[in-house]
Formats: structure tokens, C-alpha cells, sequence
RNA sequence: GCGCGUGUAGCUCAGCUGGAUAGAGCGUUGGCUUGCGGAGCCAAAGGUCGUAGGUUCAAAUCCUGCCACGCGUACCA
């Protein structure tokens, strides 16, 4: 609806200033119409005219023109063109998708990135639950979506925590590992790092045999040893880490298509650096690194002075692998924004030798997980915050406040709480106010979903009402929301940024709320025209909730 | 030092490709029971948009300086 108006306010505009110019429409206020645009008192400068003379004129034609479309076109403050839609147009567009831009095309989605033998933190929580909504976002917009994960499963955190199961063990013996319980294995293997991590701090010899227990599991992918006891309990436990994210991420309603271990990466990273080391990468004092100051970056190592690769060649493997497996038209890449100065390093130099791949590249960045007072969560001092513990406390909230059970409610709440922010920034957590199901939150939303469709299971029981005339003013506003929608989502995609979405939905329940407290809709002489919207309305709701992984239930 | 980012109501945030009295939620104060789910609705109070300049008919939005905070800055990720 909105292409089609623009386009045709366009050639109207053509016609009237005969010049070559594009009319882009805003969503004013409501009380000033229902779309606006202020190419009049961009125009009027350069015509030497007054600003409210050439909105005038504009207005006059359109109005003229389009008259099947418009019922008001009107002029306002400094010059602003306000049109107003008549209500058989906006009827007829409230069922208007969102573009499917993307059509045809794949996209790789890598978000997420835990390491195995470690814990998920609250972080990871946050990570996978923006990445999940644009990767949503891509799908929608038609593309094909491979979401995949790149973890460190070689590392110092590995060698600390494998050092910890071995004391454990009380020597390299698997057989010992069947002795944990398979429910506590996640939850060992975290304390196993916890005491790795105080040890290679404090103690010495134990600091040298972790750092030996580092080199001894690279050494085990080289020799891809399957067998040796070390062997086995490395093996062993790494699956246990992907057994246990992949339980996670179930719990949270996404998944992943792949895993990319840092251990497949970094041979493919290597190979890649050592072919252009001379030409975009250059050896410096042993190491080789890419100059990235050149290009007002910072140069940084890609292979170290021993010849192994660091975290920056790894990821050059991970680009040419992601290249490999699914030759994407768009990848992203979410993260941290701690890295975004570093990852742009990374890509500079792949795109000196691939620079189709770079180009179709977007990375992402958000801030982190803080609670209430700026304190960031750390998982290195023990006392931080484990995604499930996010989880877990929202359920309990849930149940006090509601007295039952609900994954679609908690969920709903937790993922609501960090979609709605804008990414980019830190954003703030607190437990209390996350699961305060009042206000601006998912269970809001899932409440106004289901209130509707209360109503349409009703409607069979109670038949009646006719009502098709034009829209009255309660019935107008909501139609003129839900006709929002495709605008919101074509541009929450164009910008991979779902937070537009919440706000919309936010706004359009709240719309939904008023009318029904001040409309009846069963029994209502005009029950048909408001069951058709109530009905558009829990489909728009639905379908944006599920654009947030958020679940929209009809009984709560 | 340099680079990237952030600074909007007591708190948490939208708004930032410049436009119409700066918007929400929470909290605070005051209302809504004879009806479709009150997890709701109505209303009030509350803001030098970090700060000083600049550009513009018009600046929270663009540019510059400064202040505060966060992150990054060669063999960690």
C-alpha cells in the first residue's frame, strides 16, 4: 500500500513540478492522517515559492487524482502533506504481506558461538535469542537461512578444564567418566572449568601442565587420535558440550544446522593465511600478521611466531568454510561488539582475495548482558549468571505471579525483555522487572493475542450483527495499525533490526486494548466488520510474535 | 595517545537517512464492578534530549570541540 501510494503521489508530484523527484510517505500521528510527507517544503526552496503554496498545489492534485483512494488530502504546520485514506482502500490493503525481497536467495546466519567446555551465560541467552529473530527476519524475507555456530573446541579453556576432569578422574581414565550422572554432566564439566581457571591463577605447576594439556589437545586433532584415554575423555566431553547446547537450544525453540569447532577451522584458516602471506598478509618478527593500519584498522597476528594460528586465521577459515557449504548471497555474523573492531580486520584482509564473499557479509554487533546498577556479569569470578538461570528465574516469577506453568509465557517474557532494545548498546537485566508481566513485555502481547481469539471462538455460539458500512473511529484506528505492519517488517529486514518489531506490536496491542474496552464486538450491531478486524489484528500479532520466536497461544 | 561506541523523565528504553506541542513502560498520584479473559482501560504529575558552539526556514537527529562511561588497540578470543 504504501510502494503503491508513494508511486503514484510520485508521478502526481511529476506532473505538478515537472521536475524529477521521489515522494517518500511518513506515518504521522494519527489525528494528522495516515500518511505525510514534506517533499513541499523540500521542493519550495528551490522553487523560490512559499512552502505552503506548493504543498497547496500538490495537495489539490492529489486529491483530484486519486480520488478512489483518498478521502482528505490536506496541508498543515510549515507545510507538511497529510493524507488521509478512505476507509474502502485501507480495507482493501489490510492484508498486504511483507516483500519478499530475499527471494531466491541464501543467507547463513552465525550467531550464538559458545565454547564447548564451558558454560552458557546469560550473554549466550541474549546472543541466541537476537540471532534467532534476523535469521527469522531473513526467512520471511524469502531467503533460504542456514543457521550455523562457531565455537572454540581447541583452546586454553580447554586445556584448563580438561586438566580439572583428569584430577577428578584421579588420572586419564574415561572409564571413570561413566560414573557421572548424564543430567549432571553440563553442570560438571562447568565446575571442572571454574577449578581449571583457579588453578592455572594460583598455582604454578598447575599453569604448566594445562598449558601441555592445551598443546596435547591440538596435537589430537593432527593426529586425529580417537583412541589414546586423553583421547576419549576429550571426545567424550565435547560431545557432551554440543549435547547439551543442542538441549538448550531446544528449550529455547531455535537450532542449528551446523557447527563449525574452531579444530576444523583452523587447518582451513592456516592454509588460506600461508597462500597469501607476501601478497595481503606479510611475516613481522616471527609472526605473520595483515597490516590492517593501511586501511585505519589495526594490524593484528594472524599466525603467531610458533606457527599456529590465532583466533584471527581461524576465522578466516570459518569465511571460506561458510563459502564452501552454502555459496550465501548475505551471511551475517552476530556478535559481540567487543569484537567489531577486530572482525573488521579479518574481513579487510579476506577482501583483498575474495572480495565478492566480503561484500556479501553484514557482522552485527550488541552490547552485553548487565544487571540492575551496571554490573556486568563475569564468568570467570564465579558469581555470574548461567542462561538457565535467566530461565529459571522467570518461571519462578511466572509461577507466583500466575500460579502455573508456562514455557510460551516465560520464554515469551525473557526473549520480549531482550528484543525489544535496540542492538547495538548494553542492554540492562533485571531478573525482577524482566518477569514483571505488566506493561511493555511478551506476556502482554501473548495476553492480547489470546483475549482476541476468545472472541472468534465465540463467534459461533453467538451469531448475529451485519455491519459493513465504512469504518467507525474506533475500527479505523485499529485498521490503520494493522496496516502497518508490512512497513515495519520490510524495514526491521532491510535493517536485520527486530526491535522495530516489538515496538509496532507493542503499539498494536495496546490499539487492540483500547478498542476493546471500548467497543463491543459480539452481539454489536456491527459485529461483522469488528470480527473481521479482531481477526486480521491476532493474525498480525501472531504472525510478528513469530517473527521474535515469540510463541502466541490462544488460551493462556 | 589513537580508533569504535554510548550519554533522552526517578528507573528501563523508543525516537537518530533533520521537520508539526520530544513518546512509551515501570514507579508515583487519582479514577473505571451491572457486558466479548481487569495480565486490561482512562487520566495527572514528571524532560536544560551530557555540555559548548556550528550548519539550516527547521536539530534529540547532521558537523566540530569538550566532559563522562564502555570496548578495542600485534602474537587471547
Amino acid at each position: 500500500m504504501k510502494q503503491e501510494l508513494e508511486s503514484l503521489i510520485t508521478s502526481v508530484a511529476k506532473s505538478v513540478y515537472g521536475a524529477d523527484i521521489v515522494v517518500e510517505l511518513t506515518r504521522p500521528e494519527e489525528k494528522f492522517g495516515d500518511y505525510s510527507t514534506n517533499i513541499a517544503l523540500q521542493m519550495a526552496r528551490q522553487m523560490g515559492k512559499n512552502p505552503r503554496e506548493v504543498a497547496d498545489e500538490l495537495a489539490t492534485a492529489v486529491k483530484e487524482q486519486l480520488e478512489d483512494k483518498v478521502e482528505s488530502v490536506d496541508v498543515a504546520g510549515p507545510g507538511f502533506i497529510n493524507v488521509r485514506l478512505r476507509g474502502s482502500y485501507l480495507e482493501e490493503n489490510l492484508q498486504d504481506m511483507p516483500d519478499k525481497r530475499l527471494a531466491g536467495k541464501t543467507a547463513v546466519a552465525e550467531y550464538s558461538d559458545p565454547n564447548p567446555f564451558k558454560v552458557l551465560h546469560a550473554g549466550h541467552l541474549y546472543t541466541s535469542v537476537v540471532g534467532d529473530a534476523i535469521a527469522n527476519l531473513l526467512e520471511q524475507a524469502g531467503a533460504t537461512v542456514h543457521r550455523v555456530n562457531f565455537g572454540g573446541d581447541v583452546g586454553l579453556h580447554v586445556g584448563k578444564t580438561m586438566w580439572a576432569i583428569i584430577q577428578e578422574l584421579g588420572g586419564e581414565d574415561p572409564a571413570g567418566l561413566q560414573a557421572i550422572n548424564p543430567a549432571k554432566r553440563s553442570e560438571w564439566m562447568a565446575g571442572a572449568y571454574v577449578r581449571g581457571t583457579r588453578a592455572y591463577e594460583d598455582d604454578e605447576a598447575a599453569k604448566t601442565a594445562i598449558v601441555a594439556l592445551n598443546k596435547r589437545v591440538y596435537q589430537l586433532h593432527d593426529e586425529d587420535d580417537h583412541e589414546s584415554p586423553f583421547a576419549q575423555i576429550y571426545w567424550t566431553c565435547r560431545q557432551w558440550s554440543y549435547d547439551y547446547f543442542n538441549d538448550f537450544y531446544a528449550r529455547i525453540g531455535t537450532r542449528f544446522e551446523k557447527y563449525y569447532p574452531e579444530s576444523e577451522t583452523a587447518p582451513i584458516g592456516l592454509k588460506t593465511v600461508r597462500e597469501h602471506t607476501g601478497s595481503v598478509y606479510q611475516e613481522s618478527d616471527g609472526a605473520v600478521v595483515f597490516d590492517g593500519e593501511k586501511y585505519g584498522l589495526h594490524t593484528r597476528v594472524f599466525i603467531n611466531s610458533e606457527g599456529l594460528p590465532t583466533y584471527e586465521a581461524k576465522d578466516v577459515g570459518l569465511l571460506m568454510l561458510k563459502q564452501h557449504d552454502y555459496q550465501p548471497d548475505t551471511s551475517v555474523i552476530i556478535t559481540g561488539n567487543e569484537q567489531e573492531q577486530y572482525l573488521a580486520v579479518v574481513l579487510k584482509s579476506v577482501e583483498q582475495f575474495a572480495p565478492e564473499l566480503v561484500k556479501a557479509t553484514t557482522h552485527l554487533t550488541h552490547g552485553i548482558v548487565k544487571l540492575q546498577g551496571g554490573v556486568k556479569m563475569s564468568s570467570r569470578k564465579g558469581n555470574f549468571l548461567r542462561a538457565v538461570d535467566v530461565l529459571d528465574a522467570a518461571a519462578r516469577a511466572n509461577q507466583a505471579f500466575t500460579g502455573q506453568d508456562s514455557d510460551d509465557t516465560v520464554l515469551g517474557a525473557v526473549k520480549y525483555a531482550f528484543l525489544k532494545n535496540r542492538m547495538g548498546g548494553d542492554i540492562i537485566y533485571d531478573p525482577e522487572e524482566s518477569v514483571s508481566l505488566e506493561g511493555n513485555s511478551g506476556p502482554y502481547l501473548q495476553y492480547a493475542h489470546a483475549r482476541a481469539r476468545s472472541i472468534l471462538r465465540k463467534v459461533e455460539e453467538r451469531p448475529g450483527g451485519e455491519g459493513n458500512s465504512d469504518f467507525e473511529q474506533g475500527e479505523r484506528t485499529l485498521a490503520r495499525k494493522i496496516s502497518e505492519y508490512p512497513e515495519v517488517v520490510n524495514k526491521a529486514a532491510m535493517e536485520l533490526m527486530p526491535h522495530y518489531i516489538c515496538t509496532y506490536l507493542y503499539e498494536l496491542a495496546q490499539t487492540f486494548n483500547r478498542f476493546y474496552e471500548h467497543n463491543r464486538v459480539l452481539g454489536d450491531a456491527r459485529q461483522d466488520t469488528r470480527l473481521m478486524l479482531v481477526n486480521r489484528y491476532a493474525d498480525t500479532l501472531k504472525n510478528g510474535l513469530g517473527l521474535l520466536g515469540i510463541a502466541a497461544p490462544d488460551k493462556m
